[in-house]
DNA sequence: GTCTATAGTGGGATAGAC
DNA sequence: GTCTATCCCACTATAGAC
């Protein structure tokens, strides 16, 4: 612990400046989907150029992989708290599908695509992995399980199911699939 | 039927030109990915200019719908086989697993993203998912069922599973879940 | 740490001659 | 049905002045 005063624990280590980016590129991808998300609309939105940006990330990736940071640390508070409250699978995958819905272009972000491992500060993976993990028991029902899950709002987000759907339903046939375990 | 002779159903109804041209797309597409199909790549794949395809197509979106189709349609004709040779869900999850990897970005490019319906020929979608639903009995499991097969597939083409998992047990753990219906 | 200028790359698509 | 020439767009990233 060497900050000297408190602060959010999300985004750490940078300065103001590099907060106020991340920020911003959030919003971005948020109200506007990846495509939108690029250094002239990132500079435009912070007030500066685009070529000022590389005086704070050394390239566009960094930016995403704040962003890819960020959204497993929430995922992993969402999660955490809908166990803590409820204990069942059904209120965690509740939970799941909710916080996707609300944050469309950064759960796509997030899960779509090949992730730069390396690049994240450790664990971060891990800790929204957990209470999947820790209400299925074994790791191969808790990727099926994720698996499950990650398909229906994938598919969801994507317009695939046909218009008149009953989602909910679907959650629940799923769950209850599951649950009989 | 007023075709004078036999033909391949599929890229069905255009000039042998175009055909060759779907052809060459379908080639790039699976052979270096969605990023690659661009219309200066399939002009030179097919040996003319780029500009000269839009004697055949009036824009990229059409070739990837011809190629949309191909793989429904191929898709469809998998899991017909599968459900005639054996019947179980297990053997159509094998099925839907293995073309899914046989042919990565084709899938992708079939399952991901918005879907243009209304360009595609009509009952194309429906007959790749009729197996499913077929084996399931209900819509709402169908659509569960797809999910499932569908996150699976698409986090292990990603490469989202780690390392170590074993994929095989993750799958047979969610089709035990199901049977169990 | 910000700027202007610009390099370098690539994309989809059209006009008009042949 | 093919070509050449070209438009217009957008992007990431760098160089170098201030």
């Amino acid at each position: 612990m060497t900050a000297s005063q408190s602060e959010p624990a999300v985004g750490s280590q940078r300065s103001p400046r590099a907060a106020s980016i991340v920020a911003a590129a959030r919003r971005i991808l948020e109200e506007e989907g990846r495509d939108a998300l690029t250094m002239r609309r990132l500079g435009a939105a912070v007030g500066i150029r685009a070529p000022s940006l590389y005086k704070h990330f050394p390239d566009k990736s960094s930016v995403e992989v704040a962003l890819i940071e960020i959204g497993f640390e929430e995922m992993a508070d969402v999660l955490n708290s809908a166990t803590d409250l409820d204990g069942s699978l059904a209120g965690l995958a509740a939970a799941y599908r909710r916080y996707a819905l609300a944050h469309p272009h950064l759960y796509r972000l997030v899960t779509s695509g090949p992730l730069p491992r390396e690049r994240l500060r450790p664990g971060v993976e891990d800790r929204a992995a957990a209470p999947i993990l820790a209400v299925t028991g074994d790791p191969d029902s808790a990727r099926a399980c994720w698996a499950f899950a990650h398909g229906m709002v994938i598919l969801e987000l994507d317009g695939r199911f046909p218009p008149g759907a009953d989602l909910d339903a679907a959650w629940t046939a799923g769950i209850a699939a599951i649950d009989r375990e």
